[in-house]
DNA sequence: AATGTCGATATCGATAGGCTATACAAGAAA
DNA sequence: TTTCTTGTATAGCCTATCGATATCGACATT
């Protein structure tokens, strides 16, 4: 990510578990929508999406084969697993309880 | 912090500036107030609070002085600065910027 | 005086996550 | 063959936070 890792840390993982439930993509895809659906505010370079994709999978959230993309070019598909897809449902409700904290903070008294 | 510092880090600054903003505060008293309007969500630990004080002090956001608390016990006040009132919308329209951003990944399509 | 303790401030080492830079593989294009 | 592009991968660094620990002054107890 750019700068804005200067105000939100730690979300990366959320955004990438968020992205493969909509459907199954390859790294560099899951890159690029993020950076089209937040208009350039993240964008998650390579150093930190492969890793994140390789901490993801290591515990048991992600799967990955090798495939292609939609034009046809060699590529890992990576694909949420059922204990991902728990692990979303629990990260977002987490998410909204911390901005929700954030929320008193700013907005408070 | 606790935990939460795995899901959002980096407002810890916003979050102290915003506090000091509503009235000069010693140290433990920012954290204390953070805690209680977060109903327990962030808190605060000295080893974070102190160094991040000083971060804020050094880069002129913050002044302090020594002074008492209301019980009357020693204690350093710290201050807003003109310039830190400036920091702090700024980070403040950053955090709400970012935080659209990652609505849209987790709301959208 | 000596000791204890409480509130408050301070710092150190470890950890973790993200960043920059770089590298490598494979197919397309020249 | 060489070059370019796409996609994957990793090494090294930086920085914020945390846990643990230390200090300091005021006050109480002995």
């Amino acid at each position: 990510m750019n700068k804005p890792s200067e105000v939100l840390q730690g979300t990366l993982d959320l955004m990438i578990l968020r992205t493969l439930e909509l459907r199954p993509m390859h790294g560099v895809g899951v890159a690029e929508r993020i950076r089209q659906v937040t208009n350039g505010v993240f964008v998650v370079k390579a150093g930190s999406l492969f890793p994140a994709l390789h901490r993801l999978e290591g515990k048991g959230w992600l799967e990955s084969q090798w495939g292609q993309t939609e034009e046809g070019r060699r590529a890992k598909l990576y694909t949420l697993t059922r204990a991902g897809k728990a692990q979303l449902a629990a990260e977002k409700r987490n998410f909204r309880r911390v901005f929700h904290a954030m929320n008193q903070v700013l907005e408070g008294e």
